[in-house]
DNA sequence: CAATAACCTGACTATTCGGACAGGTTTTTT
DNA sequence: AAAAAACCTGTCCGAATAGTCAGGTTATTG
């Protein structure tokens, strides 16, 4: 609907700026197309629109629509873990979980439409998803996980389990982001506005830390 | 693809037998048809070749597309709330809550299907549900926040915020569900096996009850 | 045992959409 | 400043698909 960024012409732009300027413009718009009625329901003419852009230049740009659509993705996937601190068996627990959970909350209300494209892509099956699911992602998780298990073994966590306990901090966090919609509607708003974020982070990190037995 | 139940033609079935076979075959046909590739993406040759019918029979039975969708998501709705204990400001939370996430995870795992359905009507701002969003599951969710809300005055819950505690439940209980696939990949399987309930209750449980701030 | 109503379906239609492409304009290179 | 390369887009096309319908079969009713 609306255009992302200026479009206004300027007088002479080099074809780099040109390229770079028209694809960010189309892969925001897709993004928003995608999400709005899935995969099959979007189409390029909604790309198109949105871009504030001929159909076909749309094509010149990304040559089908299954191309564009894992372009899409692959902008999503580099950001996924962007902001994460690190987590050693020497940290202290309390403060990676509390950051973890709150770098993820802020990305959830940040780039809501992002999380509900990626949710989209998994609750079907995750078909152009399926590689880095099941090395980049898995390999990460697996990892932080053993990093858990250790603090586990310390007694410094009350969890035996840290992939479910990965798979809960997901679930809580990405959750205000695909079900925008109906979270929204509970707390009789149109929209989240800042209050909603902390609202959320006052409840979900001191209660994931007892959760976790911290504290 | 696969015939739900069995569509052997007895020699003489009356009209409404033939009725309520043929609807309910539909019905499950187009619920796995739907989530394949959302509203879009889900074509009503796709939904009777499923049932083992002719397209022009759908057809027959649910006039449109449309309908049909909104038939399966009324199916599903109908069953939502179904299994779930009565809570009560004399109620026991530990036993309530308990009670209530075992019985979410266990439709979950029961019913993967119906809650990916339901997730990605939500995701995309469920056009079909508003109605039911806005009162009948709102009603619910605040009689329950109420509910908790005065375990918490008589101190025997620490959540002060009972909305959020039912989001997180919905979340953390949904997820298995919506994300299938992603879990599954992460516990090494093809499929969820009955050890996978049990581990899901066996951390959820307690993780929930320490987070609400019980034993 | 009609007559009526309900069920069934092959064939057709209008529409929508992804994609192709020819012919044009602007920028870059030599 | 000419040639080449990159960018741009109006128009067309084939495939897919929701929905229609006429003509049929089977069950119900009186």
């Amino acid at each position: 609907m609306a255009i992302m960024t200026t479009n206004l012409p300027p007088q002479h732009r080099s074809q780099q700026e040109i390229r770079e300027h028209n694809q960010a413009l189309i892969l925001a718009a897709a993004e928003a197309e995608f999400v709005r009625q899935g995969y099959s329901g979007a189409t390029m003419q909604g790309v198109a629109d949105r871009a504030g852009l001929p159909k076909a230049n749309v094509h010149y740009y990304f040559k089908s629509k299954k191309n564009l659509y894992t372009a899409v993705l692959t902008t999503i996937i580099e950001e996924w873990n962007e902001g994460l601190v690190s987590m050693t068996k020497d940290s202290d627990p309390k403060v990676v979980i509390e950051q973890f959970v709150l770098t993820k909350l802020h990305q959830a209300f940040a780039h809501p439409t992002r999380h509900k494209l990626f949710a989209l892509e998994v609750i079907n099956g995750a078909p152009y998803l399926q590689d880095f699911m099941a090395t980049t992602m898995k390999e990460w998780a697996l990892d932080k996980s053993a990093v858990m298990q250790s603090w586990y073994d310390q007694g410094k966590i009350a969890i035996d389990d840290p992939l479910q306990l990965l798979i809960l901090i997901w679930a809580t966090t990405q959750r205000y982001a695909e079900f925008e919609t109906e979270i929204v509607g509970l707390l009789n708003k149109d929209a989240y506005d800042e209050t909603d974020v902390k609202r959320a982070a006052n409840f979900l990190v001191p209660f994931i830390l007892r959760g976790c037995g911290i504290q």
